[in-house]
DNA sequence: AGCACGCCGACT
DNA sequence: GTCGGCGTGCTC
């Protein structure tokens, strides 16, 4: 293979349109020269013709009568190599088919045919007409083009329409201005700049703690000997990781490397982003979903034509054509939103950890919460392990209490939102005028509306869930498929007809009504995504509340992560065990994530934070681990359990949902996969299903699930690919399949 | 995704 | 007898 080169004859190419399959071509030879794994072409392809990609080229092929690829499209690979190979792999890994994996790879602002560059027409100066004599020469005959001179001289416009505007001139002043040789106008490439506007202030290297040395030392060992290859960074909030990153960055483009950051979505704040361009400038290249597609579209070039070395971005940012890669950081690596919701469902953690062992780059994995898989693997020495166990300057952990619910609703003989301890600690916050956050994990006034009389609860008619009542709107919301109804009058159900509904459950609306009654005086603010629906509502909301013009702020989820305000001294957690209900074995793990990354948001000021959470489960163990900020003994006590299981990370676990309109037929395909799928799988294979999923239909399609259990995804995949490849699906009846699921819903 | 191939019912 | 229905399978 390796001894002379030769000029390849055959390419292997998949078709945009056939699912999963390569395909032969000869290469002719004025292409010869030109292919290259990645390249776009068009080939023969049946009775028509179809787009591309080059997968592979070699010197012969079992098929007998081959076609010969027509052309090729674009002047440049988008596709190298070794991003052909890393979508290979989430191809094969993630059970899906190559073509969908390839577009995975390439976003597709890069890949649609009329994307490009905006360009725009730019007028320079030539020698003689950056001259003052030329422009007086002019002042006379033409004013016009001498005052066009001028505005180009006084450092102005340079874009053709805006300078001729400034001048008071037209377009043609700059033309005749061209004839004469005094300007030239050319097309330029103009970048879509998404941080444009923004003031960025360069930012130097802090001075750092001897923790955070030493993590960087680790890093920077790793970057250069991979030894070892990837790094737990485990930190608590506020120990200074992001410091850690940026220094290990700075080391990396020392050596000429290129770095990616992964960030989960929520966390792609301007501040975050600010940080990195304040470091480094224009080598940062940002991409996530919010970026308008000509933003995205000229970020992503910037990286494939070398201009940006250093990528931040969210899940899909791993797949940048970052060239000589030198270091991978996944910030926040527990984080569920790394795991895509659609094919190929890949977790971006692990991607980066397979892009690392391909390209021979280190890989950090940062988190204050790590993924019971991630810190097994460190524990068992395929990880190396640093800790950061302080908050830097020396700042104190909050202190945690735990208020039990159940002795509450005895004391005042019956359930109230707000806890005595709760209430007395945010009106000492008044009193100091300091700041406090109340989280919990559902929006809306009520979760749900029931009959007290027959006990009919609203349910959403497409969806096997209870709906929501928000009160804002009066409406009932169905959270998963959004469907509104008006909110009855009486109960529906024909033999009951009682008006007397009762609205059962909290959410951040009732939080919001009580505590504004509680704390008439209080400037009380709800973020949630009923608030926060408009473009900037987000970053206005948190800006009032930085500046001081909010006391107490309500939230979900989307205050729980990465936001520092140095004045919060106060976290209440409303109701603690709604994750722990979940029919999930990852239910303990993700109480115990959130509650310690809702605690890291207080006291990273000046005072000791206190936090205070409500539960109504107080001795489980994942409550009892946050409350002492003890994530070891959380992980010791959660590993065995999921030993005795043979749960992740003792063994991976696949998720294959079939989801139909017809319930009977989806349970029936499910029986018939499940009967075809048992006979070929290993002695090691745990199957278990069909059987309604928790969530047992939603957007009007019925959901059955087969779990599978095995040491290795292979075992699993390889049947399931073999099945699903000529498996028969009656009429509105799909299957995903979902390897290392992280949710069983 | 297209498009032919193929094996059954209504028609010139 | 032939036209055409769209179910099934193939495309290097």
């Amino acid at each position: 293979m390796n001894n002379k080169r030769t000029m390849p004859k055959i390419a292997t190419v998949i078709v945009e349109i056939a699912l999963n399959r390569e395909f032969d071509y000869r290469v002719p030879p004025r292409l010869q020269n030109e292919l290259q794994i990645g390249t776009r072409v068009v080939v023969p392809f049946g009775h028509s013709e179809a787009r591309g990609y080059v997968t592979g080229l070699k010197e012969t092929s079992t098929y007998a009568n081959l076609k010969e690829i027509r052309d090729r499209v674009g002047k440049s690979s988008l596709i190298d190599n070794r991003i052909m190979e890393l979508a290979r792999w989430v191809g094969e890994y993630y059970a899906a088919p190559l073509e969908i994996a390839v577009r995975t790879v390439l976003p597709s602002v890069v890949r649609k045919k009329g994307s490009g560059f905006k360009e725009r027409l730019m007028v320079f100066a030539t020698e003689a007409g950056g001259d003052l004599l030329t422009a007086e020469a002019l002042r006379e005959k033409a004013p016009k083009q001498a005052a066009v001179l001028d505005a180009l001289r006084s450092g102005g416009q340079t874009f053709l329409h805006h300078l001729a505007r400034s001048a008071g001139a037209s377009d043609a002043a700059v033309r005749a201005l061209e004839k004469k040789g005094l300007v030239t106008v050319s097309r330029e490439a103009q970048m879509r700049d998404p941080m444009k506007g923004q003031n960025i202030l360069r930012s130097l290297p802090l001075e750092m703690m001897p923790q955070q040395t030493d993590a960087l030392n680790a890093i920077v060992q790793s970057v250069d000997t991979l030894k070892p290859p990837v790094i737990l960074l485990y930190g608590v909030t506020g120990s200074g990781k992001t410091e850690v990153y940026l220094q290990a960055i700075q080391h990396v483009l020392k050596q000429g490397k290129g770095a990616i950051v992964l960030v989960p979505e929520i966390a792609l704040t301007p501040q975050t982003t600010e940080r990195f361009r304040g470091r480094f400038g224009d080598e940062i290249a940002i991409l996530h979903s919010n970026l308008s597609e000509g933003e995205r579209h000229d970020e992503w070039h910037r990286v494939h034509e070398g201009k940006a070395r250093i990528v931040i971005g969210a899940r899909s940012a791993l797949f940048a054509p970052v060239r000589n890669l030198g270091l991978i950081v996944v910030d926040e690596e527990h984080e569920p939103s790394y795991k895509q919701d659609e094919t190929p469902r890949y977790n971006a953690r692990d991607v980066a950890v397979m892009r690392g062992r391909m390209e021979k780059c280190a890989v950090v994995l940062g988190t204050a919460t790590p993924a019971l898989e991630s810190y097994y693997n460190a524990k068992i020495g395929k990880y190396g392990l640093v800790k950061l166990p302080h908050r830097v300057d020396h700042r104190q952990m909050p202190m945690v209490r735990v208020v039990d619910m159940r002795i509450e609703a005895e004391r005042e003989g019956h359930v109230n939102v707000l806890s005595r301890e709760l209430a007395v600690a945010i009106q000492e916050r008044l009193d100091k005028g300091e700041q406090s956050l109340l989280f919990l994990n559902r929006r809306g006034y009520s979760t749900s509306l029931i009959c007290p009389k027959c006990g009919f609860v609203a349910e959403c008619g497409n969806c096997s869930v209870a709906m929501t009542y928000h009160r804002q709107t009066e409406k009932l919301i169905c959270h998963i498929c959004g469907i509104e109804k008006k909110v009855p009058d009486r109960c529906p159900n024909p033999d009951c007809r009682d008006p007397a509904f009762k609205f059962v459950g909290v959410g951040t609306q009732r939080v919001e009504t009580i505590v504004q009654k509680f704390f008439p005086k209080a400037r009380v603010q709800r973020m949630d995504s009923d608030t926060t629906t408009q473009k900037n509502s987000h970053w206005k909301i948190l800006g009032e509340f930085r500046t001081g013009k909010i006391d107490i702020l309500i939230g979900t989820q989307m205050i729980a992560k990465g936001l520092h305000f140095p004045n919060v001294t106060l976290v209440g957690v409303i109701y603690a065990d709604s994750n722990l209900h979940m029919p999930d074995f990852r239910a303990a793990e993700r109480t115990f994530q959130l509650l310690t990354q809702v605690a890291g948001r207080a006291g990273r000021g000046e005072v000791k934070g206190e936090v205070i959470v409500q539960t109504y489960t107080p001795h489980h163990p994942a409550v009892q681990a946050a409350r002492r900020l003890d994530y070891e003994g959380f992980y010791d006590q959660e590993i065995e359990f999921r030993r005795e299981l043979s749960y992740p990370p003792f063994g991976h676990l696949v998720c294959l949902t079939i989801k139909g309109l017809s319930e009977d037929h989806v349970r029936l395909s499910g029986e018939v996969l499940a009967k075809q799928l048992e006979p070929l799988m290993p002695k090691q294979v745990i199957l278990a299903g069909p059987s309604p999923a928790p969530l047992a239909k939603a957007n009007n399609y019925y959901r059955y699930q087969i779990i599978l259990r095995a040491p290795a995804t292979s075992m699993m995949t390889n049947p399931i690919k073999n099945v699903l490849k000529t498996f028969k699906w009656p009429d509105k009846v799909s299957c995903a399949v979902d390897v290392d699921a992280l949710s069983l819903m």
